[in-house]
DNA sequence: AGGGTTACATACTAGACGGTATGTCATACA
DNA sequence: TGTATGACATACCGTCTAGTATGTAACCCT
């Protein structure tokens, strides 16, 4: 039936990868239900026959995003730019916060955070994407408990407080900003959020030696632009 | 060609609210793009003419869910709770944050908020959704913005702080807080993250007298159970 | 009382969707 | 060199979807 297409070289892991990066575009952009396999397809290049191949089927395909893509895609983010930092690691925070908010994009503000957007579209409907969304958040989760941790060793971190609360509470707050400024298009307000973020940050730290202030948040422009 | 159906009284409101109430509920669960007309036209009791008498198409219902449902539902359960609460200000805040805690269902951890999910699913795709979903944000953060700006005024609120930036804050702490928290499925850790953003509301106070410590955040079991 | 309008009810359609059946090459290996 | 298997390619299918066409009974107004 098949007439003879111009058969290029079979390179399969090359095809899987190509796969797995339109689906991972396709998704982000409209939500993995709404994702359409035929124009995965046509964006990776590869016709349905090689798809079903690799994949048994389109839940296979999502999760694998999920596992090889926006994992990592989050991990290196977030905690790759964490570990270049320098300082106590409450500073390394607070640079990377800031490293982060210099480099938005808009497609960034706009789409938001993949992994979130996953989680929130697909927990309720899909054990299998929710188990690995949850660990994808424990890893991250954990990679700032255990900076926080340190800190506490080397006495840069409040002793009191447990790391795992405070770091869940981190990437909630972070999460949470995204969220909102995508609701709002604006960078702006993503911006104000972190910064706000990394200004309570400071109170994590030992008790100042005397008078000094840990809050410094500035009144800055309340309505950021869009 | 239709034959005669048991006819009931034509009750216009009743319907179309009924159709909402409907719509609510499955995108509530589904997501909007996911979210089967017939489906909801099953659960309302109701047929196709009726809805698209009513509407002209599913983005209309989708958006008048937003406006009528779901604006409504948000701004009762945080800013209706919140004026019943006594006390300055940032103890109402408190006390709304505990009062909610106290108060989660299964669905609401599991299905998250829906404005949330709304804002995640559709801001990006439909420019009309999200003006709305924006506005909706706009008056919840209005209205944390206005309790501490009377806290300001009656000098129970630090005063050199921005009360639209922390409100902003606040809303996105508690978003993310309940995003984390259906990924996880977890009302615990949903229960955790309240409880940090409220003793972290403890910092907005102004300089306490003397050797008061503004943190007190315990070491709580780091894992809360699922 | 009757005519017009509102509020539905039913049946239908066109298109998109995920998934399958079947075929054909390329390549590794015997 | 033959052959088994992996890696695709194409065509097709049943299902589901939003939306439409058309009919009719209830209600309102004069």
């Amino acid at each position: 039936m098949a007439k003879k297409p111009a058969r290029r070289r079979r390179q399969p892991d090359v095809t899987r990868e190509r796969l797995l990066q339109a689906a991972f575009e396709e998704i982000y952009r409209r939500g993995y239900q709404a994702a359409s396999l035929d124009t995965i397809l046509h964006k990776a290049g590869v016709t349905k026959g090689a798809l079903y191949h690799h994949f048994p089927d389109k839940a296979a395909l999502g999760q694998a995003v999920v596992d090889d893509i926006v994992s990592k895609f989050l991990l290196d983010r977030w905690l790759g730019v964490l570990e270049k930092q320098g300082g106590d690691p409450l500073t390394a925070l607070q640079g990377m916060l800031k490293e982060r908010s210099l480099h938005l994009t808009s497609e960034e503000v706009e789409l938001g955070c993949p992994l979130n957007n996953l989680a929130q579209e697909m927990s309720p409907l899909d054990e299998g994407f929710r188990r690995r969304v949850a660990e994808a958040y424990a890893s991250w989760i954990d990679g700032f408990a255990k900076v926080l941790q340190g800190g506490q060793a080397e006495g840069s971190v409040r002793p009191d407080l447990d790391p795992k609360r405070i770091a869940t509470f981190l990437v909630a707050a972070i999460e949470g900003s995204f969220g909102v400024a995508k609701g709002a298009r604006s960078a702006a307000l993503l911006r104000a959020n972190l910064s706000t973020l990394s200004t309570m940050l400071d109170s994590l730290r030992p008790e100042s030696p005397r008078g000094r202030r840990a809050h410094k948040a500035g009144r800055a422009r309340s309505e950021p632009g869009r």
